[in-house]
DNA sequence: GACCCTCCCCTTAGGGGAGGGTC
DNA sequence: GACCCTCCCCTTAGGGGAGGGTC
């Protein structure tokens, strides 16, 4: 093996799987220079480079600029290169994670846009719907009027807080308690809450009353009188939270006043005792 | 939940963890408008937008531009946007995949130059050495003086074709035969081989006579003559393959005149039979 | 005809002020 | 004093020719 590479430079870009116009810039800046320039001033390079080729793109993918990987490759020495290794091997592990977490993210996203597209939204229905992995955020401090964002963004800082290691880059959504809803009052929130496979809290599992509305957001409230009313009419009851939701939002429709809302009411037959009341 | 959001641009750049010139500049091209102005022309932002901006960065990082990014928003649609996820976990997937590899690539670089940091270079030492991974490559064409970099392409096309979902970015080293290094003819590698966690060849376990040398490329034969002496007078005799390497090189050596070359030579004990030749 | 050279201009996604107004 | 606005200039890592020579 000896090092007078006869590469012309287009062959050594395909054979490193890179291009002319890279390597051309890499010589300019003096970061990777040919091996030799023959008579004619052609570039000549050599099979060894090639990792050498592989390691300065691998750390452009990991975040360095050319000038930073120029400042190491001209202190190279082998300890200091074990350092660097090191140091990047952990960066890999850390991309890693971030493309999971990016990765449950979308899944998320796509399930939760692919639950209603087939869906049939004009009616309201009672359903048994299984437990489901949430968050729940403590109870929303509305008092004195406070301002709306205030109050999320408080949200968001005890969720950071409260899971530090958990993405919290889902959209959350609004949670009434059973007497709220009792009261017909649903503008303020008691808690935001929001889906997230690793959550520790759950939607119940039960029985539930379905509707949805295509609305902006918290412009579909009548939709709550007619669920009450019809689940009234069907011999069913109030019986927990109530869930609000908007599974098609900004991410996916373009025009705000069409998104689409979502309540769940948890409810169940009525009982002997409360039809007598 | 209302849509007024009364976060400032720089609330809104916290809270989203990106920047406020990330959202002027999202402004400014159109992608990404404040939900409204205030009189003041002052910019205000909604917490409904924070997925948004996610999804947005992580497009990005999945080698979108933000014109094709904006292009996508402007089209948006509930299925559209499913599709697109669906894309985009795969690209994930892909990634996650490449990182994988580019980490196995780093590992094997670092355990290299690891296992010569402390090593004894002065001497010629016999040793036990378990099997390693490799990939070895076909008997190399030199008839014809063949130029060196045409064998070297041959070989790692016919790498590529044989393991098309190998990673052949490593460095590859020579192999001799053992008759050649009977023959003291160490110029042309019968192969190349280079050492690759999921290599289907071994180097196979046994006794080795190792020795080092500091020079350039192909600039140590010398050492063959010593450590084929050392062989002999030590009671040892050759028995099969040399490996000729390089755990130093460019990669960790500015100098090219001071990379370490390592050889290693298949050797046994001689035999009452030998001894008598 | 395909490849090589140098020189020069262009792009994307913001970052960094300057100069002036607002909370 | 801290934050907001607009306007304008600057950067990194190449890509895309033009104009001329070489295999």
């Amino acid at each position: 093996m000896n090092d007078h590479g006869r590469f012309s430079i287009s062959e050594f870009a395909k054979f490193s799987r890179t291009t002319r116009d890279t390597l051309l810039h890499y010589d300019r800046i003096g970061l990777l220079k040919p091996v030799s320039r023959g008579e004619n001033n052609y570039r000549y390079y050599s099979s060894n480079m090639l990792p050498v080729v592989k390691v300065i793109r691998l750390l452009q993918k990991l975040g360095m600029s050319l000038e930073e990987i120029k400042e190491l490759n001209d202190r190279r020495t082998p300890r200091l290169t074990v350092e660097q290794l090191e140091l990047q091997i952990e960066k890999i592990d850390s991309n890693i994670d971030d493309w999971i977490r990016a990765r449950k993210l979308l899944y998320t996203l796509k399930t939760t846009i692919s639950s209603v597209l087939n869906a049939d939204i004009t009616d309201i229905t009672i359903q048994y719907l299984p437990a489901e992995a949430i968050v729940m955020g403590d109870l929303n401090d509305f008092t004195q009027n406070r301002e709306n964002h205030t109050v999320e963004l408080e949200f968001y800082q005890k969720m950071q807080m409260k899971y530090p290691n958990m993405d919290l880059d889902y959209m959350f959504w609004s949670n009434f308690s059973e007497e709220r809803i009792k009261n017909r009052d649903w503008v303020y929130p008691d808690r935001f809450y929001f889906y997230n496979p690793e959550g520790h809290d759950r939607r119940p599992a039960g029985l539930y009353a379905i509707g949805y509305a295509i609305c902006g957001y918290g412009q579909g409230v009548e939709l709550y009188s007619k669920m009450i009313d019809y689940i009234d009419a069907n011999g069913f009851e109030v019986c927990g939270d109530a869930y609000e939701e908007y599974p098609l939002n900004e991410l996916c429709v373009r025009d705000n006043n069409h998104y689409l809302m979502r309540v769940l009411i948890s409810v169940r037959e009525k009982t002997a005792d409360s039809l007598r009341r």
